[in-house]
DNA sequence: ATACTTATTTAGTTTTATCTAAAAAATGTC
DNA sequence: GACATTTTTTAGATAAAACTAAATAAGTAT
């Protein structure tokens, strides 16, 4: 298997998350979205990643990956999820900016420095955002009995695990309600007419919009 | 002043090496033969370098850096150098295995990630190659004194302090016969038939080909 | 089944960075 | 100063990665 350009470490990376995500083959559109890129421009990529043998293409039916492929996409994401590991464990950035560098870093080609950098971290299992590391065959941990907190029980107690968007500006807001990972929290109640939930936390009650509380992940102690 | 791609980046760093060792205006061949390729590839991009006022370019007479130029040149040379430095103190690696690296890691862009490593690495002032690293303000130390081990006055006792020549050959050549940055060395014979020097150092004495010796940068106590 | 809408592909351009081959300018030699 | 050699530029092509606009296939609704 040859070298990776940038872009299409890109989008093997953008496909194999759309595939679990969409539970189908992936389309055109929803790459091109996912790409910020214009249909006909993927149309020409996933001609390149099919003849390279990364991904199954067939006309008008979308694409997935090969074992080939997946193995890329792990080897990226692996890549990137270190380099924010060692950025926010090594250089103190916060968990808001490190995704943007590691756009970049991910890209860098030698093994032998992604392992080393592994080792020097000691070997994480989880990035800044709670997602999981895999290592250098691509194994990763898979965790049970967790819930998007929109999801989770009244009264039962969780633990904060991860973030389902690694947006500056949601985790600028989740560090100014002092929400990191590793906290617990309760549901206390939950608003029919706008799905708000309250919750308590460090003590304090918090009033969780819709759209916030489903993008934090817990898991139950 | 706009961001330079990859390939901008690797063209005003040949040139301000180029224009340095040459004393005089970088010819388009010199710039081909170190950048490996064209010389009508160089001349395309000098073009575009003119054009961004990084270089003073005229046709038939070569060109030369600007100030913005050369401040572009001294921002990828500290990373680059801040970059093998970390290679080398925080994960292990030889002086022969970090400058491939180096030169992926060199292009990523945030100043931020670069102003953190250089405090992570203490803020050191050279690189594992004895080079000097500029600092955010493109400032960097010149060393007095110094001299290639070549031309080293026989019986003065000096330190080695930087090689000419990072290939990984020439640097597993010093690995194997003790030759390190910091050691002392004295020149105890100098021959007229193929200009070899024999040298002390660690108490042995060795015979280096005009070759190594004129790469080896030694400063006199 | 026909017609409308959406998804996808094709065709034709653009930009960057490269190449080869040929032309033109500069330099060196007698 | 003319001729030969070297250096440099121009012209024309190619490949990757994008784009726009137009064509075609698929999906949906009546
Ligand atoms: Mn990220
Ligand atoms: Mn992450
Ligand atoms: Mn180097
Ligand atoms: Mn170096």
């Amino acid at each position: 298997m040859d070298y990776l350009t940038q872009s299409e470490e890109n989008y093997i990376k953008a496909i194999y998350y759309l595939q679990k995500v969409l539970d189908k083959p992936v389309g055109t559109n929803d790459l091109a979205s996912r790409m910020d890129t214009k249909a006909s421009s993927v149309t020409d990529m996933v001609k390149r990643l099919s003849e390279k043998s990364l991904i199954i293409y067939e006309k008008y039916k979308g694409c997935e990956l090969t074992e080939t492929g997946e193995g890329a996409a792990l080897k990226t994401i692996r890549k990137h999820r270190l380099w924010e590991t060692f950025l926010v464990e090594k250089l103190n950035f916060g968990w808001e900016e490190v995704h943007e560098i590691a756009e970049q870093l991910e890209h860098i080609q030698s093994v032998k420095l992604t392992n080393r950098l592994d080792e020097f971290l000691d070997f994480p299992k989880f990035d800044p955002h709670g997602d999981p590391i895999p290592d250098q065959n691509g194994a990763f941990v898979l965790r049970e009995e967790t819930y998007k907190l929109i999801d989770l029980e009244v009264d039962v107690p969780a633990i904060v695990i991860g973030v389902a968007d690694n947006s500056a500006s949601f985790l600028k807001y989740l560090d100014k309600h002092g929400i990191q990972l590793g906290i617990t929290v309760k549901v206390k109640d939950r608003f029919e007419f706008d799905h708000s939930t309250e919750v308590l936390l460090n003590g304090k009650e918090l009033n969780l919009s819709a759209e916030a509380s489903s993008k934090i992940t817990v898991q139950v102690k």
